[in-house]
DNA sequence: GTGTTGACTATCG
DNA sequence: ACGATAGCCAACA
C-alpha cells in the first residue's frame, strides 16, 4: 500500500516547530549559528531555512531569535536596520560582547555537548 | 513551472 | 582578515 506521506505544508510546520524548539533551548549569554540550529533541528544543510523561518517570525514572538547569528560571528541583518540594533542590544544585555561588529564565537558559541 | 531572492556556509585568492 | 564564488534550499513573483 502507498505510504502516507504528510503534506508539504505539514512537514514545513513540523520543521518550523523543530527550529523554534532548538532556538528556545539556547541559554542566555550564548549564541548559535544558523547552520548549527538547522543541524540540531534535524535539518542538515538547511541554514537558509532557519533564516527564512526567522524572517517570518510574528512581531510579538517570545522566541530568543537574537541568539542566532551567522558562522562569521556577525549578525545577518543590514547594519542600518532596526532589527540589527535590536539584536545587538539584546545580546549585549546578556553579556555577549562584540569586537567591532563581530562576536567571538570561540567564547560565546553554545556547545550542547559540553557541560556548562 | 521557471527564475530570482535571501536573517547561510565553505572555500579560494 | 576580506571580498568573490559556488553550493544549498525554501519562499516568492
Amino acid at each position: 500500500m502507498p505510504n502516507s506521506p504528510e503534506s508539504d505544508d505539514s512537514q514545513a510546520a513540523k520543521n518550523k516547530a523543530a527550529i523554534y524548539q532548538v532556538i528556545r533551548s539556547i541559554p542566555s549569554g550564548k549564541v548559535c549559528t544558523y547552520g548549527q540550529v538547522a543541524e540540531m533541528a534535524g535539518l542538515a544543510r538547511a541554514a537558509r531555512l532557519v533564516g527564512h523561518t526567522l524572517r517570518k517570525l510574528p512581531k510579538g514572538t517570545q522566541l530568543p531569535w537574537h541568539r542566532v547569528i551567522n558562522s562569521q560571528g556577525k549578525l545577518s541583518l543590514p547594519e542600518d536596520s532596526p532589527s540589527y540594533r535590536e539584536q545587538r542590544k539584546r545580546l549585549q544585555e546578556e553579556d555577549v560582547s562584540f569586537v567591532g561588529n563581530k562576536i567571538k564565537l570561540k567564547q560565546f558559541a553554545w556547545q550542547p555537548h559540553h557541560r556548562q
